[in-house]
DNA sequence: GAGCACTGC
């Protein structure tokens, strides 16, 4: 057994080693092995001392510079940072009547006597190029923002999609020398398609090679030492900050859609906020431009604690085509799923061409309206005309026809580009909604009588017309998602049902139509118990409004809202930030590796809840990742000194793992008898998400219904197989992950395995890359692991599998079950249940689960989410003994066993004993286990007994029949 | 006995 990281305070992964010995010894199996074990254990752990040691010469070298960086990181912390003279040069905002409209940015720089750049970098496009860039409204304010830029340390670009404001400004910068010397421009992007798509396209726009113009992603990056534009996933940059603080290679970040307001974007903004100061003052004066849609930048002006001088922020038109807005007299209740498909058809029967964008929340759900949609309007690839239209279609053509014989109204103009985040009043459409019957209101959206011929001719092709409907959504296999970026076959109308994805990530060509129902499908975590649920809930304005965006990148278009326009007013305006809304204990690890210690005073553009932030800190602490608060003191000191834990040296390695500390503290325990390839496995496993292929799902025929039973089968099968034999079983979901991933690697990772076995391409090639980068991170701080990626990996020893039971316990110690015990069953609805230490309410093991029906008494789980029950998922049965010696945070330890009597260790020097315990807030009675004697006078009673009964000091074991009276007497209550 | 949106290191 070793730890990863070098201490001489052997930790938890100790107690792991102790743990397999009471273990074997329980089970009395190969003394001798124990032995051998524990002298290697012996030896590596004096190589632990030395390491130590070097570790700790090395840093008392560190430069007087780095000691002031890290005061100023200190500073950061506590929030008593002296800006100085930094702020003094910061002028008021800049507005375009400021700009000098015949002097360009370039030369207008060169006047300036700081270090602002003074050359102009020439750049050689092709006429085409030039031309297409010389219609970009961005192009026109060149001038402005880079004046603004010289002037300020930190700007801020307001433009909606297509300002083409992600493509130029790095340009501008780079033209005006930003790029030039000794330093590169950098830009983050909340999305690795947009880092590798945005490096391209400005490469081949300037005419520059991918040295030059490059990206880095999380598994891979095209970077150079002659890199000067850096595009990078936002999460690239926030590592490179643990790295170096200052970010020196930079001259310049650019963090674009900052309005998305991702976690790491969030951070990255609260970093650089006092980075660029920090730089100013080292006299190597750092850019940073935010670009952010028009409507949220107030989260980043009017934040002094971010920013105690506000920014300048620069407004660029954007070229988007004039979206016409349509609510719905009335809001459906409940179906919004059949309102889009009735939305649909009247679009597709009577509407010029022109592709359909759905907006709907979930698989299910779009799945369920395709099937509909194409039995509606069927499509056959070698049917040119024709096909028979079905009842439902003819119930819908009825309903229609019924609409159709309204009075028709004018269309509301809206220009989406002025659309103000309230609605323009359609009139009185409440009333009007009131004087409808029931029937009627099915079919009264009278906005789509537009046009003459559009009408005509959707009446005259009502019985044949073919739609090419495709689903679209996240976890879809990619070479099913590309199908919605090719062209429609000839004489069909393209129809995509997308969930968000469509709403940021994925941009489709050629929609003319946005159908929105104005919901979304969230996930929520409980503050305290951390359980998830999805919830279906109203989407926000900003949110609408970027949906609807989507009807005109290519020509006007239109965008039906399935709600009505007092609904959409009550939208909020935003969704909160990602940061408030989740736990956050990866980005408190993270900051704390920064030495920030005081993570409650970080300036977030919006803080998380400090409910997150204690829990957060809390899991730290139990993990061992922070350094344990000091137990006495005043009560306020202490609640203090709870929330500004400093690191631990776990802490440190557990924060170079790119993975939540909870496997981080997997993978940092795993360097004892080969386990570490698995336990890597199975964290990248457990990292990425949805590893099977989901069945239940509505089919889109009869001949699919069957195929997805077949399917269902197969991988029940093959799932049961992967659970393992024996003794592995108990290793539960991990193990079948385990499995799988093997499996599938063994058979090279092909689609066509994946296909057959219900596994998901996409997820397993993520978790190759996963097992790649982790492999790489053990090595490199821990070189003599010479791990390597195994795809030929055998399973698991039964030995192994135990000793990763014990590995995962001690990731997942929060997350901790116990059966219902047949005595405690009072309630029917405990039947089958466990309990956990926060949560009230009964949970199950998922039907899902390999140990589904197996209940063993103790049982971890990755989470819990709640849909009819709660379910926990990911679940691995775990033996009582192993706990109070795996979590003593957790436990509650009572008094040393008198029977076996406690005695003297002569590996480690110290009085051990036997104590039971109870398992923290629900009282469970642990097994008694070995530990050493607890702190007080007791242990020194027993440490002289052994003195003098020659257990200690062997030689003085021969005088113990000379003593007045027996060693004994030094446990008595009387003796002093 | 089920039903999970999206994304980054």
């Amino acid at each position: 057994m070793k730890l990863l990281y070098t201490t001489s305070k052997l930790g938890i992964g100790e107690r792991i080693y102790q743990t397999k010995r009471t273990i074997q010894e329980a089970s009395a199996t190969c003394p001798e092995k124990i032995n051998s074990v524990s002298g290697a254990n012996k030896k590596r752990r004096r190589l632990d001392l030395e390491l130590e040691a070097e570790k700790k010469s090395e840093s008392s070298d560190s430069s007087d510079e780095e000691e002031e960086i890290k005061e100023a990181i200190e500073k950061i912390a506590t929030h008593s940072y002296n800006f100085g003279k930094v702020e003094e040069c910061i002028k008021k905002p800049l507005n375009s009547d400021q700009a000098f409209p015949n002097m360009p940015a370039h030369q207008k720089a060169a006047h300036k006597p700081s270090s602002k750049p003074a050359v102009f970098i020439p750049v050689d496009r092709s006429p085409e190029i030039q031309e297409a860039r010389l219609k970009l409204p961005i192009l026109a304010e060149e001038q402005v923002i880079m004046e603004a830029i010289n002037e300020n340390p930190v700007v801020i670009i307001c433009g909606e999609t297509g300002s083409g404001k992600t493509t130029q400004v790095p340009q501008f910068l780079y033209e005006a020398g930003y790029a030039s010397s000794n330093g590169i421009i950098g830009i983050t992007e909340p999305r690795r398609v947009a880092a590798v798509s945005m490096s391209h396209r400005v490469a081949k726009e300037m005419n520059l090679s991918h040295r030059t113009v490059s990206y880095q992603i999380r598994y891979e990056g095209n970077v150079t030492d002659e890199t000067k534009i850096k595009f990078m996933t936002d999460g690239v940059l926030l590592k490179e900050i643990q790295k170096d603080f200052l970010l020196l290679k930079y001259k310049v970040i650019i963090i674009d859609e900052a309005h998305e307001r991702s976690v790491y974007t969030d951070i990255l903004i609260g970093l650089l906020s006092r980075i660029v100061p920090l730089r100013g003052k080292k006299g190597q004066p750092m850019k940073l431009i935010i670009m952010s849609a028009t409507l949220r930048v107030e989260d980043f002006t009017d934040n002094k604690k971010l920013f105690p001088t506000v920014p300048p922020a620069i407004q660029v038109d954007a070229r988007q085509f004039p979206v016409t807005v349509h609510f719905n007299k009335k809001t459906p209740v409940d179906d919004y799923s059949g309102e889009c498909f009735r939305k649909v058809c009247k679009i597709h029967r009577m509407l010029p061409a022109g592709g359909i964008l759905v907006f709907l929340t979930g698989q299910a759900e779009v799945h369920s309206l395709c099937r509909r949609l194409r039995k509606a309007f069927p499509f056959h690839k070698n049917k040119t005309e024709g096909g028979e239209e079905n009842e439902e279609s003819v119930e819908e053509t009825k309903k229609f026809k019924k609409s159709k014989q309204k009075k028709t109204m004018p269309l509301p103009k809206i220009d989406l580009n002025n659309y103000s985040v309230l609605p323009v009043d359609e009139g009185d459409e409440d009333r009007e909604a009131e004087m409808d019957d029931e029937e009627d209101a099915v079919g009264s959206d009278l906005d789509l009588d537009l046009g003459d011929d559009g009408l005509e001719e959707g009446e005259k092709s009502d019985s044949s017309l073919p739609l090419y409907v495709l689903p679209l959504y996240s976890l879809l296999a990619s070479e099913k998602q590309a199908k919605v970026f090719r062209p429609p076959p000839l004489g069909t109308r393209l129809c995509v049902v997308a969930t968000n994805v469509a709403e940021t990530s994925l941009t489709i060509p050629n929609i003319k139509y946005v159908v929105d129902c104005g919901k979304v499908k969230k996930r929520f975590y409980d503050k305290v118990t951390g359980v998830s649920s999805f919830r279906v809930t109203w989407t926000s304005q900003a949110s609408a409004n970027q949906r609807a965006g989507r009807a005109g990148r290519t020509e006007p278009g239109h965008c039906y809202r399935l709600y009505s326009s007092a609904v959409f007013s009550d939208f909020e305006k935003f969704s909160p930030p990602e940061i408030t809304r989740r736990p956050v204990e990866d980005l408190v690890l993270q900051m704390k590796a920064l030495n920030i210690e005081k993570v409650i005073n970080f300036p977030f553009p919006t803080p998380p809840p400090t409910e997150a932030l204690a829990a957060a800190e809390e899991l730290l602490i139990a993990l061992g990742a922070l350094q344990k608060p000091p137990k006495t003191g005043r009560l306020k000191e202490l609640q203090v000194a709870k929330l500004s834990c400093p690191i631990s040296s776990l802490g440190i390695t557990m924060a170079s793992f790119p993975v939540a500390p909870r496997y981080a503290k997997m993978l940092a325990l795993s360097k004892q008898h080969g386990c570490l390839p698995y336990a890597i496995t199975i964290v990248s496993a457990m990292t990425v998400r949805e590893l099977f292929e989901e069945f239940e799902r509505p089919a889109v025929s009869e001949e699919e219904t069957e195929k997805l039973k077949g399917k269902k089968a197969r991988v029940i099968q093959m799932q049961r197989i992967w659970a393992g034999q024996g003794a592995s079983q108990k290793l539960g979901d991990l193990m079948v992950m385990l499995g799988a991933v093997g499996a599938c690697e063994y058979a090279g990772c092909t689609p066509k395995f994946c296909e057959v076995n219900g596994l998901r391409y996409k997820a397993m090639l993520e978790i190759r890359r996963l097992r790649g980068q982790l492999t790489t991170a053990v090595n490199s701080i821990c070189p003599d692991a010479g791990l390597f990626v195994d795809p030929k990996m055998k399973p698991p020893s039964e030995t192994q599998v135990i000793y990763l039971r014990q590995i995962v316990l001690a990731g997942l110690g929060d997350h901790i079950a116990r059966r219902i015990q047949a005595e405690e069953l009072l309630d029917e609805k405990w039947k089958n249940a466990y309990k956990t230490p926060l949560l009230d309410d009964p949970v199950f093991i998922h039907p899902n689960s390999a140990l589904f029906k197996q209940f063993p008494e103790f049982v971890v789980y990755q989470e819990i989410i709640e849909t009819t029950k709660m379910y926990m998922k990911g679940v691995s049965a775990v033996e009582s003994e192993w706990i109070p010696i795996l979590l003593p945070p957790y436990c509650h330890f009572e008094k040393p066993l008198a029977i076996p009597p406690p005695f003297y260790c002569p590996e480690t020097g110290r009085i051990r004993c036997h104590r039971p315990s109870v398992f923290y807030r629900v009282g469970w009675q642990l097994p008694a286990v070995e530990v050493d004697y607890p702190e007080g006078i007791d242990r020194y009673k027993y440490f002289a007994k052994f003195l003098l009964e020659g257990k200690i000091i062997k030689q003085l074991g021969f005088y113990k029949r000379c003593l007045l009276s027996s060693p004994l007497t030094m446990l008595k209550t009387w003796s002093k």
